[in-house]
DNA sequence: TATTAAATCAGGAAAAACCCTGTTGCCGAC
DNA sequence: GTCGGCAACAGGGTTTTTCCTGATTTAATA
């Protein structure tokens, strides 16, 4: 491993005691470390970084007063797309971590880690960019599988029709006229028409731009 | 750590040379493993699972002939959910990662990776219930931030759109009639028309369903 | 000031979508 | 066999969508 830079850093924290007690911890794990700031929250950083003290690495909480972590984020990802964020934080609902793993975080600790795995949280997102444990990594995969299924709508809305319904309802999801796709289907209009009406009244539809708006819903079709 | 109980395997794989190495391997790192069968492909694999022989974990190739992983998967999750997945294979598109992932599998692991990690991927699965790799983390990470972000050609096409045509577009996504849209934004039905047709031509589609298709894929509604 | 560009609206007509009432042929149940 | 159910199909009519051309007003611009 060749010759390791400083590493600049940056907390962003409303709690003052947290913040300090971090910075000392910090210095016990991190030999080369340059804490160049601290902020009170979103808006307190917002005024305190530049261009010239911009840190490598940002440690961030998500539960602030005035900007929290979420806004926070948003605004250094358009502003200072460079700087790495290290959310710290108690809040451990899936639905938050897997919202700022959207939004680019490149960690994600609790506040009550040992010390050590703070060390290496910050050696890996300098050297590899990210560091994601075990349990975040777990909570992603979690929502991954479990927000693609609305599944239950869908098996059932699927039992409904029949394979020349499910056809026509995937050719329904295009530009296609329903001449056009009765030709690819090989049956006359007429038939077509009996397909449109049979799937109307299954998924309780008006019009063809209902039933399209259904099927994307219920990821009915391929798009 | 208590005892561990034997771990029950199985390989589905369609190189033979590489099944016979991969097990030599697992005998080597593993010390108590039971390798319950091998399959050449998916469609091999239902052919010699059964409730008596089900392994804890499968070991399990992407790219195999007459049914390739995912519908191996897919038919697995379907008939034998309590079976977990590793997958071994030497695809490493993030694509297929991802995929894979969210069909649900336990861990993904490159075919040329060393033995002691295949021992640890096993390991993992057995106690954690998955086994996911920096690399692997990486890539879902990245997906999540590419996959979210048809951004480009969605500030594209709401640049082309006034507000006049960006409310009429939402509304256009509904089972409303161009007349109701009309009364809902108190204009007439003539310059619904005219927003339609402004539309069609900006975004190169040739009817409401296409247009309702374009504005979906692009998320320019919300539904 | 003259010109342009845009937004709004109109008439009219063709095409597509929608809806209702039937007919035919096939298949399984009684 | 015949009865009922179902899928495919037809005739025919209404509504909605689509596509022309063109008028009017307003705001910006040369």
């Amino acid at each position: 491993m060749p010759g390791k830079q400083t590493m600049r850093l940056a907390l962003v924290d409303d709690h003052t005691l947290f913040r300090k007690g971090l910075i000392n911890l910090i210095e016990l794990v991190c030999s080369d470390c340059d804490i160049l700031f601290e902020a009170d929250n979103g808006f307190d950083l917002q005024q305190k970084i530049t261009k010239e003290n911009e840190p490598d690495i940002l440690l961030l909480d998500v539960n602030m007063p005035k900007m929290d972590g979420f806004a926070t984020v948003q605004w250094l990802t358009e502003n200072f797309p460079l700087v790495k964020i290290l959310v710290v934080s108690m809040v451990e609902k899936e639905e938050s971590i897997v919202r700022m793993l959207k939004l680019g975080v490149k960690g994600y600790l609790s506040k009550d880690v040992e010390p050590q795995v703070l060390g290496e949280a910050l050696n890996a997102i300098m050297n590899k960019g990210f560091y994601y444990t075990d349990f975040i990594t777990g909570k992603l995969v979690h929502a991954l599988n479990s927000n693609n299924n609305p599944d239950k709508v869908k098996t059932d809305a699927m039992r409904l029709m029949n394979d020349r319904e499910k056809d026509f309802l995937q050719l329904a999801c295009s530009e296609l006229t329903y001449n056009e796709i009765a030709g690819k289907m090989f049956v006359s209009p007429k038939t077509i028409d009996g397909y449109r009406n049979a799937l109307f009244e299954k998924f309780n539809v008006k019009s063809r731009v209902g039933l399209v708006l259904f099927a994307i819903k219920n990821e009915l079709v391929v798009l």
